[in-house]
DNA sequence: AAATCATATTCCTATATCGGAATACGTCAA
DNA sequence: TTGACGTATTCCGATATAGGAATATGATTT
C-alpha cells in the first residue's frame, strides 16, 4: 500500500526543475548551444553521473532534448517551459515596486511597536 | 559529525519556495492584500498547521511579512524576491521563440533518425 | 485568572532527493 | 569480436520535506 501523503508534487515539474542551483546552470550554459554530457560537467565541476541525473530531470519536464551524435549525446535547450514560470513571476511586476513603500511603512511601523513594547 | 553532502541548497532560497504549489497560490492569494492564517488555510482548502508551516517557509525567504494585528496575524506580500525569478527565465526569453524553429527541425530530424533505424 | 480564539511548533511517518561509487549499456573503431 | 570511449542507471547512505495529529504559545475578553 503506497501512501500518496507526505510530499505532494516532485521533480516532474518545471518550477522544481528549476529549484536546483546545479540544473539552473546548466540550463544557462545550454543557451550557448548543444553540449556533450561530459563538457557539461566537466564545465560545472561535478562528475559524470550527477551530470546525467540533472540532465534527465531536465528532459523529463522538457526543458532540454537530446539527439545522437555519434558516440555523444548533444544536449540542447527547449526553453518553452521556462516561459510559464516568467509569466507567472511576471504576475508580481507591480508588486515589487510598490514593495518598497510599503515596506518602508511596514518597518516603520515596526519600529514603533518595539518603542511600545 | 554532520555530514554536509546529500542535498545541496534548501528550502532557504526563493526558487525552491515557490517550487511548491500551495506555496505559490499563497502568494497569488497575497495579491489581494493581507490575510491571517485561518483564511488562507480555508480559502486554499488545508489545515492551519500546514498553512502555517508553508507561510513560515515564505517568510524565511523574505516573500512574506507578516505583523500583528490583535489576536490575529496579517501577512503580506513582499514580492521584491521574486524580480530575481523573473529576471533570470527571463534571460532565456529570446530561445522560447526561438524553439519553436529549432524544435521543428530537431522533431524532422527524428523522423529521418527513426526511418533510418 | 480563566476561557477563548488564533497561530506556531513539535513529534512522527512516508517519501523524495542528492551525491558517490560501481556498473551496465551503447556506439564506434580496429 | 574486442577495446575504448561516452553516457545512463543502479544501489547505497544521509538528509530534506510535506502532512497529520496533538499540543504549546500568544493575545483578547470577561
Amino acid at each position: 500500500m503506497i501512501s500518496d501523503v507526505a510530499r505532494a508534487a516532485t521533480t516532474s515539474d518545471v518550477f522544481n526543475a528549476i529549484a536546483e542551483p546545479q540544473r539552473r546552470q546548466m540550463l544557462v550554459l545550454l543557451r550557448a548551444g548543444e553540449w556533450p554530457v561530459t563538457e557539461l560537467a566537466q564545465e560545472l565541476g561535478m562528475a559524470q553521473p550527477r551530470a546525467s541525473k540533472h540532465l534527465r530531470v531536465l528532459r523529463e519536464v522538457g526543458l532540454v532534448r537530446d539527439r545522437k551524435a555519434g558516440k555523444q549525446r548533444l544536449y540542447g535547450l527547449d526553453a518553452r517551459g521556462l516561459r510559464p514560470v516568467h509569466e507567472w513571476t511576471g504576475g508580481f511586476e507591480r508588486f515589487w515596486a510598490e514593495s518598497f513603500d510599503r515596506l518602508d511603512a511596514y518597518v516603520h511601523d515596526l519600529k514603533q511597536q518595539r518603542q511600545e513594547d
